[in-house]
RNA sequence: GCGGGGGUGCCCGAGCCUGGUCAAAGGGGUCGGGCUGAGGACCCGAUGGCGUAGGCCUGCGUGGGUUCAAAUCCCACCCCCCGCACCA
């Protein structure tokens, strides 16, 4: 129904076991809900606020949106299993256009509008041409679906913006109200896509797909006058090349607008007038005049006054820039091309002066030696001056070439790197009155509607100022101040934040709130969804008016002040609202108690505005003790080795993973995929989600099969087991504490889960006491990441209460022995060198395994302390230090130590590890199917007894 | 071009910060064995090359370097991904 290729991604799991987990997750889905367990409020425990940034709502969640959320959810289990009071609360996103856009696609027919929502199971399409619908129906969605992802949210918080939701607008509002206040705001011109049909701001979601992205970039146009009087206004990228102009070129065929601008006459393409007027260039129209008309005449180079002749041209397109163009043969191959072409085919009565044109070279770069048009051309293959696709990748390269590593070859600026003369001439120009700064699209781009788009400039655009080198120095102290994980994003955060310009937070058309003290104007998505989280705090208060009252016009900025910054009183809001001062009072008080945000969970992709924009807001609005504490990032998932896309098939909604696997082994598969904060990509594999359906189940079976059985008697492998398994306690926890989520199920489930069957192999039958140690830890340490699986498992060892809020194990450091880690080692490597020998000799019926001479104990202990001399000296060193024993067998066996210097590493001492192996005996022997006896080297016989050493005892197979 | 991330064995993927227990965890796949009426389920073993004694050779993008010792540190280069905004 989804139209995805189940072959290929879908689940390869029996369907009782998913069947069975499912029901498991609906029996604890409940009780979590009427027991309330997730919903927070002020307590006198610590607390933890973590967030996601909520989502926009129109479409329903998959594997990628889930991956980030899920991240927060296991944060948040694993803090309140840390004792603190957890505030997760979740809102939704509906700002901007997209859902505008997409909701008038649907009163239009799109097809593949229509398809998207078929691809998300949405059956009938009514209603979905009005835009709030869209917002509605897919909040709901996401609600649910997450609901069923069992992330543990107090969804009395939740909320939705735009003007749609009046309480959040009033909050926008307040905020803006305060940025003006500061100073932090203010109107200016803004470059914007136009469409002049519709009379509207074009943004990637009013377009075809193929003109996405696509936004204006910065234009010269420079003037060059003709004998007679007329402005020919060259539209250029490169002012620099000005001194290489040899002619300027116009379309024979087109047609131009003759158009008055002051005293000026100028000639100029239909397209390049409109869009210098809606750049403010009082351009008139006063007549046409045809390409052909124009050729022959001569204007004047306003660099360097050489008169250049207007000569034809195929490749300029009069609705490209302003359909005039400067003809710089040197170092633009569409100008050299169409020279060269014009030469062998002159036919006009300026042939003579054509013939006489040369290329001028006023840029050198390494990779050109003659002239850069020509070998970029020749390079790429350039056939004519209508080979459009070659020469467009020989412009990009000689453009690329020069632009960072050209130097300018002419006087005043000779020397100085094209990207600093650029600029400079450009100014120079324009101070002469001969250029003008512009903007343009470096290709055509066309609105939804079918119509051609220029650049318009927007004159009353409001802006946020990040370019304010106060504000900025704030932002950048919080984020060197605050945890970030990984490192590397704070180091990109930085950056970004160094590099913020001032950001057009208004937009038209959109949905959103409205500009309070301009009310044609609706804040733009990124900035209203800066400091919501402050609205979280309280929101339970503000959204719930048939509980507590409040209406929305009651929320005038004065009681945000009292709220959020402590401004004014509580008597003095109650006075101007009619909201009881206690309940204000209330809400002030939960607020100071959840503030500030101590972890912001995000997907990489919002590093480079959200997250900035989050800090930016935070630091000119709140106190320092209320600056954000901390930000993880996480990659975007792929499925199965390829990023997620409707057209290859691997594109995964959560519901219906949900449905595959059900939750918790989704979110397993999830967290194995790449969990650890880092900015790689995550990797989700179908095959680990089939693989933890089972993994979960068979520990429900297992917990319920072995929970309180075992044997009584103590073994040494015990000891082992129980170090290894309070070690993983402490490893676990220090990486949950880092975020490092793949890591910790790792070490805390499979990496436990092996050592596991090995202590089993060893011991054959597990210690009770150890045994019901081992399920308590291994459930707890799932919970935050299985946790209905947990809760279930919790149940069968008949515990009381939920695992969700149960106590994160403790490790009892007293348990952890490193010696037996290593003892255990060695047991382990005999094996393997054991099977290895075997291999070899197949007729072996007993194996003797010999412990080293005691001498060798102190030889090797010897090495290891003098091996910070290097390991020739610490060798001679400890040779020395060895008495009692024939010097010519201690260099042996200390040679044989530097050819094997890992057991240096695996030094335990002699009777820890002659008991280790004499406990083993029978292991070994079970394992190895023939007889195993331990000695050691003085009581033995064994002819390889010599090559004992420490960590590494001698076998005989006989 | 700038900025960020990455290149590990048939595949996926740990390790790299803090060099030695690393021929390199764990999966997957493949091969062999066990369990079974049977199994795609589970358990055990093998899976770079050579080797009738635990060894040797080759090896973590390429080429150098530092070190007694390098997948890990340093330098240079090659290749891949992402961002460079006014958009969610």
């Amino acid at each position: 129904m989804f139209g995805i290729d189940r072959s290929l991604y879908g689940p390869k799991v029996e369907r009782p076991l998913v069947e069975r987990l499912k029901s498991i997750e609906a029996k604890w889905r409940e009780k979590w809900a009427s027991a309330r367990l997730f919903e927070a409020d002020p307590s006198d425990k610590p607390k933890f606020f973590v967030t996601f940034p909520y989502p926009y709502v129109n479409a329903y969640p998959h594997l990628g949106s889930a991956f980030t959320i899920l991240r927060v959810d296991v944060t948040a289990r694993y803090k309140r299993m840390r004792g603190y009071n957890v505030l997760f609360a979740q809102g939704w996103h509906a700002t901007g256009g997209p859902i505008v856009s997409a909701a008038l696609r649907v009163r239009e027919g799109d097809p593949k509008v229509l398809r998207d929502l078929k691809l998300m199971g949405v059956k009938d399409v009514d209603g979905f041409e009005n835009p709030e619908h869209w917002v509605t129906f897919f909040k709901e969605g996401w609600k649910r679906d997450l609901q069923l992802f069992g992330m543990s949210i107090d969804w009395r918080r939740e909320f939705f913006t735009t003007y749609l939701n009046p309480p959040y607008s009033k909050f926008i509002e307040w905020q803006y109200y305060k940025l003006r206040e500061k100073g932090l705001v203010a109107i200016g011109e803004h470059p914007v896509v136009w469409c002049p049909r519709e009379q509207k701001v074009v943004g990637d979601h009013d377009r075809p797909d193929e003109y996405a992205g696509i936004g204006p970039s910065e234009a010269t146009v420079i003037k060059f006058y003709s004998e007679d009087g007329l402005v020919f206004p060259a539209l250029t990228y490169r002012p620099e090349t000005i001194f290489g102009a040899t002619n300027i070129w116009v379309n024979p065929q087109a047609i131009y607008v003759i158009a008055r601008v002051g005293e000026e006459r100028w000639v100029i393409g239909e397209y390049g007038f409109r869009e210098l007027v809606d750049q403010g260039v009082p351009l008139s129209a006063e007549g046409k005049v045809s390409g052909r008309e124009l050729l022959g005449k001569r204007v004047r180079n306003p660099a360097d006054g050489r008169p250049l002749p207007l000569l034809p041209a195929a490749f300029v397109e009069p609705d490209v820039g302003t359909g005039v163009v400067m003809s710089v043969p040197a170092h633009a191959p569409y100008d050299y091309v169409a020279l060269k072409d014009l030469k062998e085919a002159c036919s006009g009565p300026y042939c003579e002066e054509v013939k006489r044109i040369e290329p001028i070279v006023i840029i050198s770069s390494p990779s050109f030696k003659g002239i850069p048009a020509q070998e970029a051309c020749e390079q790429k293959g350039v056939r004519s001056q209508l080979d459009k696709e070659a020469l467009d990748e020989a412009t990009k390269l000689v453009y690329a070439e020069e632009f960072y590593k050209g130097q300018m070859l002419v006087e005043p600026w000779a020397g100085v790197p094209v990207k600093e003369a650029k600029e400079e001439i450009a100014q120079w120009l324009a101070s002469k009155g001969a250029a003008l700064q512009v903007h343009t699209l470096p290709q055509r781009v066309y609105c939804r509607c079918g119509a051609r788009t220029h650049v318009k400039k927007v004159k009353d655009q409001w802006f946020l100022l990040y370019s304010s080198p106060e504000w900025k120095r704030l932002a950048l102290e919080a984020l060197k101040s605050m945890k970030v994980w990984p490192e590397e994003a704070r180091r990109e955060m930085i950056r970004i934040a160094e590099w913020f310009r001032d950001w057009a937070f208004t937009h038209k058309g959109e949905l959103g709130t409205r500009l309070p003290w301009s009310p044609e104007w609706v804040i733009e998505s990124l900035s209203d969804s800066t400091v919501y989280m402050a609205y979280y705090t309280i929101a339970k208060y503000l959204q719930h008016p048939e509980k507590y009252g409040i209406r929305p016009e009651q929320l005038v900025p004065e009681l945000f002040d009292y709220v959020f910054l402590g401004q004014g009183s509580a008597e003095e809001v109650e006075r101007l609202t009619g909201i009881k001062k206690e309940l204000v009072e209330e809400m002030r008080r939960e607020f100071l108690y959840w503030y500030p945000v101590d972890l912001r969970i995000s997907g990489k992709d919002l590093m480079y505005n959200h997250l900035v924009f989050f800090v930016f807001h935070h630091v000119a609005l709140f106190p320092r003790e209320l600056w954000p504490r901390g930000i993880s990032v996480n990659g975007w998932i792929n499925v199965g080795g390829e990023k997620m896309s409707k057209s290859k098939g691997n594109f995964i909604l959560l519901r219906q993973a949900i449905d595959w696997w059900g939750a918790d082994a989704t979110r397993w598969a999830e967290i194995m995929a790449g969990a650890d904060s880092t900015l790689d990509d995550p990797n989700f594999d179908p095959a680990t989600a089939d693989a933890a359906v089972r993994e979960l189940s068979g520990w429900l079976d297992f917990v319920a099969e072995n929970y309180g059985k075992g044997r009584e008697e103590r073994m040494k492998v015990d000891d082992w087991f129980e170090s290894v398994l309070n070690e993983k306690i402490l490893r676990v926890t220090q990486l949950m504490e880092e975020t490092m989520y793949k890591s910790a199920l790792m070490e805390g489930y499979y990496d436990l889960q092996s050592k596991f069957k090995w202590y089993l192999r060893r011991a054959g039958s597990p210690h009770r006491e150890v045994l019901k140690r081992f399920i308590e830890v291994q459930t707890l340490l799932m919970a935050p990441f299985a946790p209905h699986v947990a809760e279930e498992a919790w149940e069968i060892m008949g515990k009381q209460g939920f695992i969700s809020v149960a106590s994160w194990p403790e490790a009892d450091k007293s348990k952890i022995r490193e010696e037996l880690h290593r003892a255990e080692e060695i047991v382990r490597r005999v094996l393997e060198d054991a099977r290895e020998v075997l291999r070899l000799v197949r007729t072996a019926k007993k194996l003797r395994v010999t412990v080293a001479a005691p001498w060798k104990y102190e030889l090797c202990k010897a090495i290891a302390e003098e091996l910070p001399a290097g390991q020739a000296e610490a060798i001679r060193r400890a040779i020395k230090r060895v008495s009692g024993v024939e010097p010519r067998q201690v260099a042996q066996a200390a040679q044989r130590v530097a050819a094997s210097p890992e057991i240096l590493q695996l030094l335990v001492p002699r009777d820890l590890e002659h008991q280790a192996l004499k406990e083993a005996e029978e292991f070994l022997s079970r394992e190895l199917g023939l007889q195993v006896t331990v000695e050691l080297e003085e009581e033995s016989s064994s002819p390889k007894r010599g090559a004992a050493l420490p960590a590494k005892p001698a076998l005989y197979a006989e």
